[in-house]
DNA sequence: GTGTCAATAATTATCGATAATCGTTGATAA
DNA sequence: TTATCAACGATTATCGATAATTATTGACAC
């Protein structure tokens, strides 16, 4: 049921390029794995061409890699690639936390709203949608500090460290998680910004990944 | 003369990115300009299809913007979006200081031959030489930080920045700017990594352009 | 004058095929 | 047995041509 396959019109490398993030984030392409141009080409019924565009642009999401004249693979994220990863995006985060508490954008209620919602994720055990929300919580929080470069950056490392959630994912409660959240709400609504910097920062390291025994 | 261009053998696709980089960051190609696949190709004396990943590549590194079917562009950095990456920017190089100080790096020697280096270009009013080793040494601080996803990203900004060069150069005092790096050092090899971090987001935000009245 | 629309031009997006490159396999000789 | 190397197979890199899309022009009606 895979051979044909018509996709709707809109730009067959970027529809590729979203089938194959899908599949890798969803770990049915687990790290390591390779991917092949003309085998994809055929599967989605185009040429090399659009699925070379989609590759590359995978790349340049940092979730695949490829040699030259060797072929791409999914990208192996080390532990410790991992946990650099962490860190680097505490730093982003914290300043962005503190940006948007300096500029006094409302954000409580609809912050509040997207915790609601995790919970709600957490009762019903789908993780899945427990991240995404978790990952509209803290985009949320970039979007507002009105930095549009910080923004981008931040997106980029979100997007490498969910590919490598499902292997990650951490046996910590799911509820707990979500109400970790609450304190950085009330430091953005209270305009201290320092705090929620802190806050914040002090958030993403607690869900960095440990030094491992395995990479 | 610029009919036939052999261009040795590393990568036809490669080769393109780096000319056309090259010719945006010297100028020859200003924010605005369309750069046109088939033209393009026709000049390389090659086909359209690593023009495309030149292209794609260039836009990943943020240096051009493509609208589909439409083409692409070399990107127009606003002023307020250059002050923004220097802010990010100072975020990052502040961090990755502290980080290669607290890894107690041996990095004296080295960089004040860079400044030296420095130096020599400001005296020659090289200012392009002056650039490359200004982006050396606080590229050597990054690399020291041990954290190759911060090196990543802030090799990113960096491009972005050097595209712009020309056109914000500022009229500051080159001898200044080199011996303006000078506290920097110090602070690593004194081991105190909160006064290197702070100096470092010090120095990188004096060098961020002002508000304008253009943009 | 101004708005609408078909025809046209310019350019990107995609295709199918060929060339170049790399790794591997198996034979041969030392 | 091991080293060398030619031939092959798999895959990427590049090509030239066509299809699809967007912008532009100019005629025409109001």
């Amino acid at each position: 049921m895979v051979s044909t396959n018509p996709l709707a019109r809109i730009s067959l490398s970027q529809q590729i390029r979203d089938q194959l993030l899908d599949r890798i984030m969803r770990g049915e392409l687990s790290p390591g794995a390779r991917l092949i141009e003309l085998r994809i080409a055929a599967e989605f019924a185009t040429s090399q061409a659009p699925v070379r565009e989609a590759l590359r642009e995978l790349e340049a999401m940092g979730v695949i890699e490829t040699l030259p004249n060797k072929g791409a693979r999914v990208r192996t994220i080390t532990n410790d690639e991992l946990c650099q990863l962490y860190d680097v995006r505490a730093q982003l985060e914290s300043y962005a936390t503190q940006l948007a508490t300096e500029k006094g954008v409302a954000l409580k209620s609809r912050l509040k709203e997207i915790v609601r919602a995790m919970k709600k994720a957490a009762r019903e055990e789908d993780s899945t949608a427990f991240a995404g929300e978790n990952s509209h919580f803290h985009r949320s929080i970039v979007e507002a500090s009105g930095n549009t470069i910080l923004l981008d950056l931040w997106e980029n490392l979100n997007v490498q460290a969910r590919t490598m959630t499902n292997v990650t994912r951490s046996r910590r409660n799911l509820m707990d998680l979500a109400d970790s959240h609450l304190p950085i709400i009330d430091a953005i609504a209270s305009g201290d910004a320092g705090l929620a910097n802190r806050l914040a920062k002090e958030h993403v390291l607690s869900n960095r990944p440990k030094a491992s025994k395995e990479d």
